[in-house]
DNA sequence: AACCCGGGGAC
DNA sequence: GTCCCAGGGTT
C-alpha cells in the first residue's frame, strides 16, 4: 500500500461512504441480476442518464428469464439513447445463456461471470462483489482515478500494466477490510462524488490527510491514448408513402449502430455530390428517382471518434422498395432501436417528434 | 497492442 | 464549438 496503512484508509473510507452514499435505483433490492444490469449501463454512461433506463428495463423485465424471451428490436428499443449498442445486444445474449445454460440462475462467481457476452474482468468483479460477497477487487475509471492519486502514481491506467498494478492496489485495500462491496462500492462512489477528474473536493475527502497526490490531483491520472475525429459524410433519403409512413432499414448486427434501424442512405466522399448520392440509394432499392425533389436537409452529430453529417432528401412514393426493410407510422417507430442521430434527424427532416 | 463502439455534460 | 469521459470485443 502507498501513504497509509490499508485497515486505516478502509476505515475512514467506509465511515464516509455510510454517510454520503446516494440511494440509487439499484441499490435497493439488489440482486445480481439488477446488479449486472445497472453495471453494464453504467458502462460509458452517467448516472443520471442510466436512472431512467434502469428503471424501464427493470419494469419491462423483471428478471433475467423475462429478458431472455423478448426480441432484440425490443431490447434495443429501450436501450435506444444509451450508446454502446453493443452493450445491449450482448446483454440479451447472456440473459439467453444464463436462461439456457444456467438454468435462469445468475452464476456466483467472477470466473463464470467472466464467460458471458459483454460481462468483462470490471463487470464480472462487480456482480461477484456486490451480488455475492466475492472478495474481489473492481478496477474502473473511478477506482484508478482515486488510486493514482492516492498513491501519486504515474502509471497510465489505460495500459496492461497501469489495470495490474491498479487493480493490486485495490486488492490491497479490500483484503484488509471485511466486505469487499463497502470497499469497492465506497471507491467508486469517492471517485464520482469527490474525488472527481476536475477541480476534486479534497477538503470533503475521507482520505485527504494521507494523499500523496493532493497537491498534483490536476495531473492525475496520467492516461497513453488520444484518437482523433474521422469525418463521415451520410446522403440519406427519408422515404414516406402517402399515409405519411418513414422506410426505415435494420442495420446488420455488427458496428456502428449495430441492429438499429435508420433511413436508406450511403457514405459519400467529402467532395461527392449529394444527389449522385440519394439517387444511388434509391436506384439500389429499386426505386424511381423523382423529377423533383426538396433542397437536402443537414443535421450533424458528433461521437467521440466520428463527425457524423448527415444530408437528407425527403420523397414521397406510392411504391416500396424492393429490399428489406418495413413502413413505419407515426407511433411504430419507438418499438425498434434507433440511434439518437436517427431520431433527431427524423425529427428535423419529417416532424417526427422522437426526442 | 491497437482500434472500434455513443452520447452528453462541463467549460 | 471543443474537450472530456471510459469497459468490452475484435483483430
Amino acid at each position: 500500500m502507498c501513504p497509509a496503512p490499508a485497515a486505516l484508509l478502509c476505515a475512514r473510507l467506509v465511515a464516509w461512504f455510510d454517510a454520503r452514499r446516494r440511494d440509487l435505483p439499484w441499490r435497493t433490492n439488489r440482486t445480481a441480476y439488477r446488479v449486472w444490469l445497472a453495471e453494464v449501463m453504467l458502462q460509458q454512461t452517467r448516472v443520471a442518464v442510466v436512472s431512467d433506463y434502469f428503471l424501464r428495463f427493470v419494469a419491462r423485465f423483471p428478471d433475467v428469464k423475462d429478458l431472455a424471451a423478448a426480441s432484440e428490436d425490443e431490447v434495443l428499443s429501450l436501450w435506444s439513447g444509451l450508446g454502446y449498442y453493443a452493450r445491449g445486444r450482448n446483454m440479451h445474449k447472456a440473459a439467453q445463456a444464463v436462461a439456457r445454460d444456467h438454468g435462469g440462475v445468475f452464476p456466483s462467481t467472477s470466473a463464470e461471470l467472466l464467460g458471458l457476452p459483454g460481462i468483462g474482468s470490471y463487470t464480472a468483479a462487480a456482480v461477484a462483489s456486490l451480488a455475492f460477497g466475492e472478495r474481489v477487487a473492481v478496477l474502473d475509471g473511478n477506482v484508478a482515478r482515486v488510486l493514482a492519486r492516492l498513491c501519486d502514481d504515474d502509471t497510465p491506467i489505460d495500459t496492461p500494466v497501469g489495470k495490474q498494478r491498479f487493480t493490486q492496489t485495490a486488492q490491497q485495500l479490500v483484503d484488509a477490510h471485511p466486505s469487499s462491496a463497502a470497499i469497492n462500492e465506497g471507491l467508486m462512489e469517492l471517485g464520482a462524488l469527490v474525488c472527481t477528474p476536475k477541480s476534486p473536493s479534497c477538503g470533503a475527502c475521507p482520505w485527504a490527510t494521507s494523499c500523496a497526490g493532493r497537491a498534483r490531483a490536476h495531473l492525475l491520472p496520467v492516461k497513453a491514448k488520444k484518437q482523433p475525429r474521422k469525418h463521415v459524410r451520410v446522403a440519406c433519403v427519408v422515404l414516406r408513402d402517402e399515409g405519411g409512413r418513414v422506410w426505415l432499414e435494420r442495420r446488420q448486427s455488427g458496428g456502428l449502430f449495430g441492429g438499429l434501424w435508420e433511413p436508406p442512405g450511403v457514405v459519400i466522399e467529402a467532395t461527392s455530390d449529394v444527389e449522385g448520392g440519394w439517387r444511388q440509394a434509391l436506384s439500389d432499392r429499386g426505386m424511381a428517382v423523382p423529377s423533383s425533389f426538396p433542397a437536402p436537409i443537414v443535421v450533424e452529430r458528433s461521437l467521440t471518434h466520428r463527425e457524423l453529417r448527415f444530408e437528407i432528401t425527403v420523397v414521397t412514393s406510392s411504391s416500396s422498395p424492393s429490399t428489406a426493410g418495413q413502413w413505419f407510422g407515426h407511433g411504430e417507430i419507438k418499438a425498434v432501436g434507433t440511434s439518437t442521430a436517427v431520431r433527431s434527424l427524423l425529427g428535423a427532416a419529417s416532424g417526427l417528434r422522437l426526442l
